[in-house]
DNA sequence: TTGTAAGCGTTATCAG
DNA sequence: CTGATAACGCTTACAA
């Protein structure tokens, strides 16, 4: 299997090496029928198939762009590199996945391996624990985009939801229908986003009036997540539950179930992500749904902006998501 | 932003090309400790990071793999493709995913743009559809691993589970509980996996010397399962169903919840596949559920092995499911 | 309209 | 132990 260079074509063809290369990046404006035709014959014959690596060495692109995803396990990651590799597609880029669980130290890793494969740019979904390494990326002006979480103090793009207002507005659901002990389930507060929300519930309860309860907001790794909630419903259990996650969401259920909790009767429940099977679970689940394959979307336009004509100046979208409404959280609580 | 290169470390250091290049590779049998620490200074100094893509071009080999995926939808592929990725970490290679969507087009669209981009081998969730292909890629000794399906009359290595056997199992299972009307829910029979779990299926009826009916298997697109089923429960409704995989899961969920059908009660219900949510459910999901990530695990495994010391063998690894008893099917039916 | 030749940043071979 | 020098397969001025 020695691989058809386009030397052989060239051979082939009886024409040099250029020529096949004005040919192969159509650049036909001063080529003779009778070359083409040639060239053509010779590609097809000798089933050739020009070399990406030898083509981005000399080009100085790739033409791929790298993903670095903080947990693959979480149902938006999925969703949104399927939304950039849509996409990229259409621009003839590739993506490239890593993923770090969460861990900067795989973080940093993975960048400069990504880097050192000459990867046109970056999409990000920051685990928050690499200033330095962020701030440098900005300052030599590598196209970046940050997707759903934004890093204080580092000036780059980035695509995030309206997770405070998107919370806020969930918390007033649950008081309007008359929830007055409404717990937040959310991993460690150690990214924006997870502290966002936060935010957006302790809102809610202070434009309603409501004292905020700390024994009622428990942000715990998904392992203590089931303890920390048995604590929590020892006493004055509350009536209704945010999770701030799919992940947190699961760990609920695990304690609804254990402790013959009904869902949507002994207790209301509103999830923020997008879960699959929310609307078969029984009974359904509100959720405040994320529009991934936007923001997928989205971060890959802007960072192949970036990659063609750079600088542009870093811009934050945030997206809206929504609230909807199912049957875990919409009976009136008496 | 000017890239540094290997002169540039060089002339800091006060050496040649090449015997940067020789430190960087390791092969210090012949240096002396002096050059290495000057060597070692202006790698430091100008922070210089080698680029991947020259090396490769030279070497011809990228150290990195495609993953052809049919569908990134199935959590299968996701766990799949998560612990490819995490072993090829290990042998620092790297993935780069492609999502067919089913369809050959594209798939074979995309193993043509890994190959042009000079991956060292592939892992293919084959759509099944590119038969010419498949065997031109056995013939060219290029290395590939099959994943989840394999493909009649093409001699490449695969990694399967006992999709009969376990279906068949399953299905025992049901029977043994009295259930003599049992459904399969699948989506159309393309594929080998689909195929083979409808034999499954069959083989239990006939082992138990119940009949095979027609009207008891539905295998239509994901759209049509509701109707179908729909129809299927019209008359002499089964009392048991098996789903084949965890998207025609989600429709016959719908369906049941549609038509307030008591799942574990009404119906008993098994699925072909890893549920997340399947212990949290209402009632607790019974499961064929698959060894994804060991799947992966080996696919990467035999790939690498071929791509380091080929020829190797071609050989097909068939992994064993288990069947995951819960509550959604282990009532006795009476 | 096509060919020549000089790179792109490495690695590999072989002298020295 | 270290350094020239020639590839690797392609693109791109510049010549012809």
């Amino acid at each position: 299997m020695k691989r058809v260079t386009m030397a052989d074509v060239a051979k082939e063809a009886g024409v040099s090496k250029s020529t096949v290369s004005q040919f192969l990046n159509g650049r036909f404006e001063y080529m003779s029928e009778e070359t083409k035709k040639k060239i053509e014959r010779a590609v097809q014959q000798l089933s050739y198939s020009p070399n990406v690596v030898a083509r981005s060495l000399k080009q100085k692109r790739t033409s791929m762009i790298g993903i670095i995803a903080a947990n693959i396990v979480h149902g938006i990651s999925t969703e949104v590199c399927q939304a950039i590799e849509d996409y990229c597609q259409k621009q003839d880029m590739h993506a490239i996945l890593c993923n770090t669980y969460d861990d900067p130290e795989k973080e940093k890793k993975y960048i400069s391996m990504l880097r050192a494969r000459q990867v046109d740019g970056l999409i990000i979904f920051p685990s928050g624990g690499n200033q330095e390494l962020y701030r440098q990326l900005e300052k030599e002006a590598y196209p970046v985009v940050f997707v759903d979480r934004k890093i204080e103090g580092v000036d780059v793009s980035a695509i995030v939801v309206d997770n405070r207002s998107a919370v806020r507005r969930a918390v007033a659901h649950l008081i309007e229908r008359n929830h007055h002990n409404i717990a937040l389930v959310t991993p460690p507060l150690t990214t924006y986003t997870r502290k966002e929300r936060l935010e957006g519930y302790k809102e809610a309860l202070k434009e309603r009036g409501l004292p905020f309860q700390d024994k009622n907001v428990k942000s715990v790794p998904y392992e203590a997540i089931v303890p920390a909630m048995e604590e929590m419903f020892r006493e004055d259990p509350p009536t209704a539950l945010v999770a701030a996650n799919d992940l947190s969401f699961m760990e609920v259920m695990k304690f609804a179930k254990e402790n013959g909790l009904k869902i949507g009767q002994d207790l209301a429940i509103i999830v923020f992500d997008n879960i699959k099977f929310a609307d078969i679970y029984e009974p359904a689940v509100t959720t405040i749904s994320q529009p991934a394959y936007e923001m997928g979307t989205k971060a890959a336009e802007l960072l192949i902006e970036q990659i063609m004509k750079q600088p542009v100046e870093p811009q934050t979208h945030v997206l809206k998501t929504s609230l909807l409404v199912r049957e875990s959280s919409n009976r009136a609580f008496s």
